[in-house]
DNA sequence: CATGAATGAGTCTTCATTCAT
DNA sequence: TATGAATGAAGACTCATTCAT
């Protein structure tokens, strides 16, 4: 059986906040931190991280530029912080959506599809997410953000490893192939037009599952 | 039977300057803008469109940054003529490796090989277009960009026409899935490991071909 | 005879705090200031007064920033207590080092000593001192400064005085001459090679002491 | 014969203009260079290079700050263009003022008198050298400092070395003391009180060459 | 007394671009 | 056409200091 209308709750950002008892502190302020990187996330997703300046995320929350370099020692860890929270969100909506005693194929279906529905959910995550793939960012930073995203394919290897495949196939290249057709959907896929996200995670991973050709 | 090995001679930028009539700029005018755009490109391709500074490319051409502005009037037009001669060597190399009489599925298996191939040859043209793919320039730029991209799938698009596929698979989807997967190879693949980009390509196709699923 | 080996005790810093009636401040006040001045003394000693932030002071003391100015009410005003600290230091190492019975020479000898053997003993506090004895700082600061280096200069002062010099020369001159040699040594002198501080102090005293002329 | 009333002439700095046909090139303007490094010097003698500003440099000159840095590629590069500058005056003051001919010791009150004047003529000068001279800046910087440096000592390290001392004497520890001697004046002398530059220099040398004890 | 957070002016530096010569 | 110089806004980041709690 394919997967049905995607029924699990879709998680949503809590941007590293606390619990906080949302009665006793109406104004919501607190946390600057939370409140400088839902902007920063916002900025960042639209304009990439070199076309982003800290006066810009700054000027988006109301506090002062200097006052960012409280919270987050540089833009570089901004910047970080920011995506690890991306990767966060979306893996979180991709195992959301797997039903562990699924079997493998509708779980690959499952999370193709919850992949896809954060372009329509929170497309400002996988902006930042895919926007940096492909710029290689020197050491100290570059190689967090593989860390992050090698954190979020994990989701996808397991999956595929228990796959039933024919034998001369490489599941690490068979991964990639899958995984390169879901990222590039930011391209092309409008989840809101004629074919919903979750219909277009079973059709693509149904693609490299049966023959195409007539 | 596959593809043979790439028997073509790949094409080399000849960066991309208007056919020139030659008989009105006499004069040793002929190298200046090939000389910048050469620099521009292999400044681009490592450092990105915003890492990037006009007096970066023209310290790497021994040109004076005054007179980067003759031959090209500001930085996203010379980033323009950039991306579009990235895209002209790609398609040539492409269009050259396609034997126009062999069947569809043969053709676009050159197609794809082609394809990975300039990640070995000119891995800067690469850099160039996919680095650029995923950040949303604003309006001038940024669609002059499409129109180029669009270009060069249209290599792609013919040839998938002419596919026999079974009746209910969605050309465009199946092209997009196929141009996504190659696409993201510039994330994983490295031409000069065990598998060569002639063979990563067909196999490639394969995938979408033939059933994978035991 | 000239002096013996330094046999006097050699001060260390008590951090100067005020006498401390103990009997009002009992609570757990004892340590707070003289942390923060050993800090300090150390952080200025090695990047000086402008290259030091009171974040830097207050990081190597564990203590907040904004804590530090409930015991100094400025940058200024704590730089100008690590100073007289300093001078406090030198000060009591040079008077200890001084044998009132003895000659004016010896006694001489014995001061140039000890001021040289800060310079191994106490580096910091010879660096806070003369680092900044070439910059003029505004009115409030400076002046307080000054007063400070004239309180140490007065040791030197009251022993050339009594010194035994031919009629014609100007002790004043002759005192900021042997100063100057002391004070310079500060960029050469190095009291963990060959020669010991005590011997070149002596060594220094005999230049102006004898006819070096052949 | 002792030195008489400083005959030659002294040198003023040129920083570095080309000899510029001050008649046709009327408003002198030109040479913004010169302009930058005489408003550094300045400024840096002031306050130092921490002290300083870009900006300070630049509004003291009607140039914007920006600008300054196509003539010099940092702060860094700026004070070291104006310490080397320092140092060459006040070498080639004293170099002028020595008479080759003279015996050693007239040369060397030449060179001591020489060196006490630039505090007359060039006082901001002697504050860069000096005031630098205790503060040990990081490699780079610094090590081109201590170069500048050498090469003025330079002239005195050879005056040194063909004076007749006793011979127990130590000739390096001499030349230091005599040059702590001279560098301290910065601290306390006045060039315009009662006793003149030259005469003081022949006193200061006086008082390593005699006998000043009773 | 101590803290965490914020402030806002200030730091050096880089940039795309322009323009007289 | 090419150049050298200048521009001015913008960049990331730091700092001494303050203040409510």
């Amino acid at each position: 059986m394919t997967a049905s209308k995607n029924p699990r709750p879709r998680i949503k950002s809590r941007v590293g906040r606390p619990p906080s008892n949302d009665l006793i502190n109406a104004p919501a302020d607190q946390d600057r931190r939370g409140v400088i990187l839902d902007a920063a996330i916002r900025r960042f997703a639209e304009t990439g991280f070199d076309g982003t300046s800290m006066r810009d995320i700054a000027a988006s929350t109301g506090i002062l530029t200097g006052s960012l370099y409280y919270h987050f020692k540089s833009k570089e860890e901004l910047f970080c912080a920011v995506h690890e929270e991306s990767i966060r969100v979306i893996s979180a909506n991709v195992v959301a959506a797997i039903d562990p005693g699924a079997n493998p194929w509708t779980r690959l279906e499952q999370a193709a599809s919850a992949y896809l529905q954060n372009l329509a959910d929170h497309s400002a995550f996988v902006s930042i997410v895919i926007g940096e793939t492909h710029r290689r960012r020197p050491a100290p930073l570059g190689e967090r953000l593989i860390q992050h995203r090698d954190s979020f394919e994990k989701h996808f290897t397991e999956i595929v490893e228990s796959l039933p495949l024919v034998t001369d196939v490489d599941r690490n290249i068979w991964r990639l192939a899958l995984l390169g057709m879901l990222a590039w959907t930011y391209v092309w896929f409008d989840p809101n037009a004629r074919i919903p996200a979750d219909e277009m995670g079973r059709r693509l991973v149904a693609m490299l599952r049966e023959k195409t050709s007539a």
